[in-house]
DNA sequence: CTGTGAATGTTATAATGTTGCAAATTTTGC
DNA sequence: GCAAAATTTGCAACATTATAACATTCACAG
């Protein structure tokens, strides 16, 4: 597991989507979850992109790889690699990102670049705790949160359309 | 203008439209806006509602009311309203609220209940500024922030299914 | 008036997501 | 092992949400 999230750096991306497949492996063990190839392959494809995957996009690599899936398919991985916290779907985007932090219970909130739609994903207990503080005071029972940031990463505030 | 959300409170939905309304106009007046009969009709339609209105949702109640709009014009009306913050889009659920604090510069944050359907926005300075310093941590220059809060009101809590 | 830009109408289509049922695969109880 | 049960996948059709492209109408300044 990362120690902590490479955001904006520049990073071995092959050492990182393995080391995102062989947490999930341990995960679904662990959990009793049957992480299939097609499960597998599509947490691979989205580890791959680095940046959020519609669940088409997904589709159509799963197309040229000869494997001839139709949506259901993916949305049926999609659904399971989210109970199991293995991918966030980003609801402003339509698409989704593997999870920074699989297996520890969090609130994600994500920094979402609008130049080059690289993804951060934080967990922030202090927002998580004034959100659970805001919805307590009138009386809501907090199940899902979803908190999505759109703005500008620091390298696209300094060199536009740089990626 | 509401001086406070009536949340799960009963209330004399008429009025409460009406005051929606008038102050839209009065809005789009300083801001130079037009609010075109559709405009108006569209707004008029969300908050009858109360609740989250799909744009197709919007478009039946307008062909129930004889006007036989297509998409686009929807949309488009949908899009005026929320440039000038009068209604909000709820990502999570694919659909449109009116705004109960127009005119006024704020991040919602929404209390979406996943019984009976109300959604309650709030502003929560402290929950905004514990973001903005969040993503400010990360270099990051926030623009827009989407927060929605799925789970139980203090209604169906007690009551499940009251709604 | 009349030209100009904004708003709306219209048709078609793209993008995203779901239902329902059949076939295959894996697990489980014996 | 082996048959019943449960889970997973394949597949076809369809439902929902959103946009593109272009024509037409409308409001208003000059």
């Amino acid at each position: 597991m990362l120690a902590r999230p490479t955001p904006y750096r520049p990073h071995n991306h092959d050492a990182c989507v393995s080391q995102a497949l062989a947490d999930a492996r341990i995960i679904c063990q662990q959990q009793n979850a049957r992480l299939t190839p097609i499960r597998e392959r599509v947490l691979e494809l989205i580890w791959r992109s680095h940046k959020p995957l519609g669940a088409y996009d997904v589709l159509a690599e799963l197309a040229s790889d000869g494997h001839n899936a139709a949506p259901p398919t993916v949305y049926r991985a999609l659904d399971f690699l989210q109970q199991n916290g293995l991918v966030h779907r980003i609801a402003s985007l339509n698409a989704f990102i593997g999870c920074t932090y699989p297996g520890e219970s969090h609130a994600g909130m994500f920094l979402i670049c609008r130049a080059c739609g690289n993804v951060l994903e934080l967990t922030a207990p202090d927002v998580s705790s004034e959100v659970r503080k805001a919805a307590a005071d009138e009386g809501f029972r907090t199940e899902n949160t979803t908190l999505e940031i759109a703005g500008l990463c620091p390298l696209c505030q300094a060199e536009p359309g740089h990626d």
